[in-house]
DNA sequence: CCGGGATCGTTCACGTGTTCACAAAGTCGC
DNA sequence: GCGACTTTGTGAACACGTGAACGATCCCGG
């Protein structure tokens, strides 16, 4: 392996880091100390081969005979993701999605702490929910001084997302997560993922009727059906 | 076009459709009687030439020289995404983000209404959550039976994801969307797609600490951060 | 010290998705 | 009607991700 590959990680590689890294935590929970590729695949929902390929982004951690040792990869693997530190995150919009996301338990635990959330609405800012303070929008950027380099979840309805997007951005904020149905325009320096309910929905919708117009059509004849779909490389 | 290609649309376009849709609709609603592929790909914030070939999934519903009509594309997206009739949800856990699904608009109001959620918790069951009964997992089996085919929802904790799972499936389930930290196996004839908050948030992390190992690193060097990742395909 | 068995790391071929580029096909002004 | 202009639809080149195959490497028992 080249010097430069362990610096070129694909993305679909880095889609599943996570994946890994959390099979592998369960693993080391359950005082396992070596896995094969072939059983990490079969944990992890994917196929062996691609595993020892995104294993082998990370550098050659494995043992060939043996398999990985469990600890070391997921101290590695830790390290890459960058889960060493806490990475603060800010939740824009104190709605139904918003206090959901501020009381998931998944969110702060693991090395995301909710430091603070921001809405418009003058009735709820002050208030905590789940001890994470509501502050308003416009302290937006003593916000994110106070914590530096920070992440935005943006939890907001959709007409307010790109404006919200903005400010957190001019603010200085260069990682956004955005949950709310819109899409968002942001500068060439900001990462932006996005998970949007409704288009996950309309998917399995499509497939689900294209199936139904294939089994009704094709009652006779050789109806190709075909399932089997796993969503959201 | 073949008359086979109708049939059988890239996933990789199916995952857009739900965007342009979303686009079109609001275009028709500004009172916009067509659009051209350029205009729709900025909206959409993708490249024309996608957009077009998308569109030619479809069939040829555009006019050369014009542009496609928008209220005709919005009626043929609608039909291919299987939008026309209502798709019934059931939502498992009713827990925080549980909640905050059967609260969140957008779920119901275009066409997945919320017919029940499901949980074990005795303290839950009978309550009524934004008018969403709570019933227990139990009654699965009726509320399959009630609504014929049914999309599944899971918020569940992690480790009860696979076995809900499993009683959705062979209660009938074929569609399931999956918020649980938790890798599902299903049978090939379920269509599974997944929403993981805990990795979106990994995989920005990721790219945050590459860009400040690259900064730090290559303080006089050619630094290369090359940021800009769009996410959830 | 050596052979057998297991498993990694990598190469290669293939399929899928993206983007460019351009002919085909339409509109509009005159 | 006709020419200029606009925009679609698609062919072709390219980039990327996947999966199978296999040599390389390591442990273990004797």
């Amino acid at each position: 392996m080249a010097e430069d590959d362990r610096r070129t990680i694909p993305e679909a590689t880095v889609a599943r880091l996570p994946i890994y890294l959390r099979t592998l935590a369960d693993l080391a929970a359950s005082d396992t100390a070596t896995i094969s590729s072939e059983r990490l695949a079969e944990l992890a929902g994917v196929n062996a081969a691609k595993v020892r390929k995104d294993l082998s982004h990370l550098g050659s951690y494995g043992t060939r005979g043996v398999g990985y040792d469990v600890e070391y990869l997921v101290y590695q693997m830790s390290r890459e993701l960058g889960l060493t530190h806490d990475w603060p995150v800010v939740i824009a919009g104190a709605g139904n999605l918003g206090q959901a996301l501020a009381n998931y338990a998944g969110f702060g635990n693991r090395g995301f702490p909710v430091v603070a959330m921001v809405d418009t609405d003058r009735s709820k800012v002050g208030s905590r929910i789940n001890g994470v303070p509501v502050r308003h929008l416009d302290e937006l950027e003593d916000i994110v001084a106070e914590h530096g380099d920070i992440i935005a979840v943006l939890a907001t309805p959709a007409g307010a997302a790109q404006d919200v997007a903005d400010r957190m951005i001019s603010a200085g904020v260069t990682s956004v997560l955005n949950f709310a149905p819109a899409v968002l325009n942001v500068p060439d320096h900001v990462w932006l993922r996005k998970v949007d309910l409704a288009v996950e929905l309309q998917i399995l919708s499509f497939y689900r009727q294209r199936h139904a117009d294939a089994t009704a059509t094709a009652t006779a004849s050789a109806g190709n059906g075909e399932p089997a779909a796993t969503g959201t490389g």
